[in-house]
DNA sequence: ATATTATAAGTGAATATTCACTCATTAATT
DNA sequence: AATTAATGAGTGAATATTCACTTATAATAT
């Protein structure tokens, strides 16, 4: 056999779905070999061990995201704008692939501190620059960017949060434009 | 009947300041065992299993705030006020013993779907209802408060998150207010 | 008071289980 | 034939759990 590419592609993808209903350390090998339909050994071909797998894929996936988000970020829109973008851009890949987004949001807490993804792509850092510059610029006006970059941040990443859970049925893309609005007026965005 | 001393309580203890650092998984038994200065044996004569146990401390120590919750809750006060005093007792609370909350916000998801805690004790129940029942009584205006209950617990939960990882520093109890106000912004309530 | 008994809790070595990872073998491709 | 990839039973270290025995305390009897 040597279709490797295809094979990959497949045991990539059962484990982020494996990781992102169960946790990683609760999917074994086993499993994502079963279900991807190929063996155990298959996956020590592509990652040194399931750990490394999955934080290679992990920081994969944030790091795309991240790259798309600067790229939002830095073009010379207005603030209200830049932020409105990001959240339409980030509720609409969710409502694409949940399953990843899940993976996603869910794993944070499952690697070393040692590992850390690129601070530049970082989406957490880049949100909470935005707002910095937002406040340099008089764009919006308060105290205390960290308190208010970590509120912002929940406010938009809690509804996706609340789809996995199922406690909101159903997408979340058209909720993208009320998310930025509320966030415009905890920062005191005066347009 | 008899009453032995003890290691239950260093027991727990222990679990729960080891799970908020590593994550359930991650703590073995012999962990708990040496740090709690007991045998391995010990932890079997109160929980059935590593894993009950950690279940049985997550439930308890949830339904603690969540009783404290919805005693503040259910008395008359003005909804503003209420939610005023839900935000101050979760960031006082969270002040006093940071590993507890740790312990409690970042265990969520490593348990089964299966297992729940009481409805009427649940955290996100209480705000969401709260929510609702300010919806009917006019003293707030929005439509969607699904949406918006996610958003106002993603606005309250985030800032001791980021405590807990260090991208704020110190205490948020005197944070608790501001993140009110921007709670009631978000709602439009109107005084 | 003192002794006796019952019981819950504690102990830790022994055992069972889990699971990531390996490698000898097989199969496909060139 | 040689090379490359795939396989999955096997391995062993890490870990959870058990259990026969010990110990401390409380309840009861003397």
């Amino acid at each position: 056999m040597s279709k490797p590419i295809t094979k990959l592609e497949s045991i990539e993808k059962t484990a982020i779905q494996l990781f992102a209903s169960y946790g990683i350390k609760q999917v074994t090998i086993k499993e994502i070999a079963s279900k991807s339909k190929c063996s155990e050994g298959a996956l020590y071909r592509h990652y040194k061990s399931k750990e490394e797998m999955a934080w290679e894929l992990y920081k994969r996936e944030v790091e795309i995201f991240g790259k798309k988000l600067r790229n939002i970020l830095n073009c010379g829109l207005a603030f209200p704008d830049k932020l409105g973008s990001a959240v339409e851009l980030f509720y609409k890949l969710f409502d694409e692939d949940q399953t990843k987004f899940s993976f996603i949001l869910l794993s944070k807490y499952n690697f070393s501190k040692s590992r850390k993804i690129d601070p530049g792509l970082n989406p957490f850092n880049l949100v909470t620059d935005l707002i910095k510059i937002a406040v340099k610029r008089n764009e919006i006006n308060i105290d205390n960017p960290e308190l208010y970059s970590a509120m912002i941040l929940g406010l938009v990443l809690q509804p996706p949060t609340f789809v996995v859970s199922k406690r909101i049925k159903g997408k979340i893309g058209n909720t993208a434009d009320a998310v930025t609005r509320s966030c415009l007026k905890v920062l005191n965005y005066k347009r």
